[in-house]
DNA sequence: CTCATTTTTGACATATTCCTCATTTTTCTT
DNA sequence: AAGAAAAATGAGGAATATGTCAAAAATGAG
């Protein structure tokens, strides 16, 4: 086995001790695991095989499943939500952070679909990577109020509906068309309060460069 | 065991043989235990035992977990649908019809909480209850932009959407409390591309007498 | 009430998964 | 390169689940 596209913790334990390495194995591997099989449906040993390791390796490292996705999950959290806030740094504008910081998330999902696919699984499960999640976006969505763009009440039911819409997108078109960017940016901006038109205009004006036509 | 709330399946086949009685009983059981373990996490043992009924008892009405829930969630969506639609026969006005549908089916769930949370189980693992739970609402959202009320396309992608609304209320407020009620009817009107104002104004006129305050 | 038919039963054989741990292998420091 | 420490191994015992079936019990039509 072994097979993953993606390296994502095995290239942060490049250089490490052999310990960091084959940990970096087995979360690589839970990735693709979880995210093919769901959290519930996967067996300590798809774990094993699919790094190259023997069953009782795993124990070395975690005493169960729900450690292992807490780690996995947090891990993801923490590169993807980083990643996007970085290259969103000099935006201050809160509806174009939104649709970019939405965009460029599905945009992620659309490379590595296995990512965001565990990500939110573990966002539902694990309380602490939902609170990883919620943080950054709800920010950005407070911003939104005080500007003046937003016109709604933010709570943990709108964060948690804004989380449910980005969940949809992946389920409904796991290639992950343009389109279905743009309509889920669209659709959160219309969630926050946002007419159609204004919408689709920040779409347009706050993806132009990530997206096509 | 045997000590569901509710009765949906049981109630149906009163008077009727033995057969149909005990399946009643399997299917109600299933409601409770899918909605409280999830399906992945349900046993067969956990569904007979919560029927009193012995072990072997399951494989003589169904062959393996799947077409059980298929079973079950497919009564629970011509159910609740039809209890609704049937409510709603003289509304035509299609906001109105939309916030009205989303209240009374939040309003059900918080009376049989299992009931929600095991349809929309079945929605996204049986493609057939996918189907018809989306009949209707389809048909709502279709007149909405017939009507000019509604200003967004209607997709497949726009129909999830509007259901993982629904889902998040259930997750988020499992009291379903009358403020998440009519917080997610605002929300999917918001959604269909109403303005917050408008939505607000749809939901008090829609559910004046579904909800206090 | 009778008794053929239907339904239920639960022990059991099979299969799966978990987790441990004594042993082997690898790592890496000196 | 030696050798102590670290890591990996995988066989196997315990626990749990599945699905079968011959026998027992319940049903309900006449």
């Amino acid at each position: 086995m072994n097979s993953s596209a993606h390296q994502l913790f095995r290239q942060q334990t490049i250089g490490k001790k052999k310990r960091e390495r084959t940990r970096g194995a087995l979360l690589d591997s839970a990735i693709s695991v979880f995210a093919n099989k769901g959290y519930e449906g996967t067996r300590i040993s798809d774990i094993t095989a699919h790094a190259d390791v023997a069953n009782g390796t795993f124990y070395n490292y975690y005493q169960d499943k729900d450690q292992l996705l807490h780690d996995v999950a947090l891990g993801l959290a923490v590169e993807i939500t980083g990643r996007i806030n970085e290259e969103m740094s000099d935006v201050t504008h809160a509806p174009t952070r939104v649709a970019l910081a939405t965009a460029k998330l599905l945009r992620t999902s659309r490379k590595e679909p296995e990512w965001l696919d565990v990500l939110l699984q573990g966002a539902f499960i694990v309380p602490e990577v939902q609170s990883a999640t919620i943080q950054y976006l709800r920010q950005d969505l407070e911003m939104g109020v005080d500007q003046g763009e937003f016109n709604v009440d933010i709570d943990l039911l709108l964060v948690n509906q804004f989380i449910s819409l980005i969940r949809v997108a992946a389920l409904v078109d796991p290639t992950m068309s343009d389109e279905t960017i743009k309509s889920t940016c669209e659709a959160v901006l219309r969630l926050v309060g946002m007419t159609t038109a204004n919408a689709k205009t920040q779409v347009i004006a706050a993806c132009e460069s990530l997206l096509e036509a």
